[in-house]
DNA sequence: CCTTCGATGAAATAATAATTCCATATTTTA
DNA sequence: TAAAATATGGAATTATTATTTCATCGAAGG
């Protein structure tokens, strides 16, 4: 008969794999060969019947039971549980699996989870905006601000980093553009270059930056157009924007991602040099 | 004898689903609860027992196999099939998925192509760390950093976004921190005035930028602890950081994603201000 | 070199699950 | 409303799968 090891059985897959992983060294030849299979093929052993696997990792199926013993379950199809429950967790609802990660963090602050907890909030995001966003917006948002002689990109606080992507990006497709920064009061000089013929992008979500909004206002009626990234239908924003765009971002913990906002950046950036040597002859990238 | 349907089999699930909605109308009563209970439930169709699915649909086991036969399967088992391999596809398709828009982009940038290559990237790269993300090394990264009387954040071009977006959700956190910004040459002094009490946070990605590696290295010597995020093992930053993560993020047209690196960015910032409310003997958020 | 003990393979057995069958109920249609 | 066709429940049967057993192998220790 075999000892069931002191340590108490794994629930989870992670927990299952550290286990795995400590007695990599103490395991018998067959049963390390089994164990390598099952952390490399993991869908097998969900699916897999014990004779199955046991063809596909070269060993006798009794060997599958021996395995699933040595590491104390009392039976291959417990081991496999754990295997199944795996798969199912990352196919259960975005929102279920993060009021779950929340309710752990709330017992004391697992890193692990925070960030398992961002990373499923960002997938979320995603998700949505790969569901809800319009294409024809897109086009428009592209078309319009191809047509710009400067871009302008405005963004403060948690909007910022996106806007500086895109400069950052924009500057690399030699796209001319102006990153409007400063707190401190720079703008309205920037601003007052700015003509007709430029566009300004602008990313704000609630709570909304008052410079931020002042400053598309301000463009706006001096006849820029508008193209708007924000996160309401009664975004100051869309007062005044020629195209918006509607993101809806997951939060955790309080913070919401930019995953999906960035998503949308990146596009929009690179549909934008796209449009731009489409134009000027040049093949598309 | 019942009668295989004039459409062939659906073999995947989207298929399956619409043939369903498709016959809704037509199906006897018993049948139609089952078929509801499925597309409600696909992942105890995928896991369970004809018996236990019975139960938990409120219907004999039998009528599981009818079910599938009027689907035109020829069994419960080959039904299950499809719901199993829906399970498996959700995980190993984003390359596949990549190169299918990559193609279609070839022949004529179509905006939303782009688009959904991003999204599809960065869902790609989260999945990714999710996976591979070493558990010590996160705690240890936000030990470190939460020990320090001030983080400094170094990143520069592609990276910067990420920096700008730690160093805006630290200050929220009330935790102190600098961000070493201007190409322009401040930075030396600045980065005079850290102690070995203080921490470097810095973040980079091939090709590296030279200032934020000599920054980097310039602190460490001072005898600054470094936390670093980089794409390799073999990353200048590695040699002289004191805690390390490898981050791989998915590229589409050329333009690599941010997700995931925000995402790890996001949690070491919220797990320091954790650390930091619980030392201060605060509870935790 | 022999002995012992754990590891392994293969087949037998036990448990579980899918499928079929048939009596009965329900619906449809003439 | 009667007859026919279809659907349903429940139990019997068949098939599949997990588990156990036992003989053999091979390494470790004396």
């Amino acid at each position: 008969m075999i000892d069931a090891p002191s340590v108490e059985l794994p629930r989870d897959f992670d927990g299952l794999r550290a286990l795995i992983l400590s007695r990599r060294d103490t395991l018998p030849k067959r049963i390390a060969q089994v164990a390598a299979y099952a952390l490399d093929n993991p869908d097998e052993i969900a699916f897999g019947t014990a004779a199955s696997i046991a063809v596909s990792s070269g060993v006798q199926p009794s060997t599958l039971i021996r395995f699933s013993q040595h590491l104390g379950f009392d039976g291959f199809t417990s081991l496999q549980g754990v295997f199944r429950e795996r798969l199912r967790e990352r196919n259960s609802s975005y929102e279920e699996r993060l009021s779950t990660l929340r309710a752990e963090i709330q017992n004391g602050a697992d890193n692990h989870r925070i960030l398992e907890g961002f990373l499923t909030a960002s997938s979320k995001s995603l998700d949505a905006m790969a569901r809800t966003l319009d294409q024809a917006t897109l086009d428009r948002a592209i078309e319009t601000l191809a047509e710009a002689e400067t871009i302008y990109i405005l963004a403060r606080r948690r909007s910022y980093p996106v806007a500086s992507y895109v400069a950052y990006a924009l500057g690399k497709l030699k796209v001319r553009n102006q990153l409007v920064e400063s707190a401190a009061g720079l703008s309205p000089e920037i601003v007052s270059f700015a003509t007709p013929r430029d566009v300004v992008l602008t990313i704000s979500f609630s709570p909304y930056a008052p410079d931020t909004i002042e400053d598309a206002r301000a463009l706006s009626e001096r006849g820029v157009p508008v193209v708007a990234i924000t996160d309401s239908a009664f975004s100051p924003l869309v007062q005044f924007a020629k195209v918006w765009f509607e993101v809806a971002e997951a939060d955790f913990g309080g913070f919401r991602t930019l995953a999906s906002t960035m998503a949308l950046a990146m596009a929009l950036t690179v549909g934008v040099g796209d449009a731009r040597h489409a134009r000027s002859g040049q093949k598309p990238r």
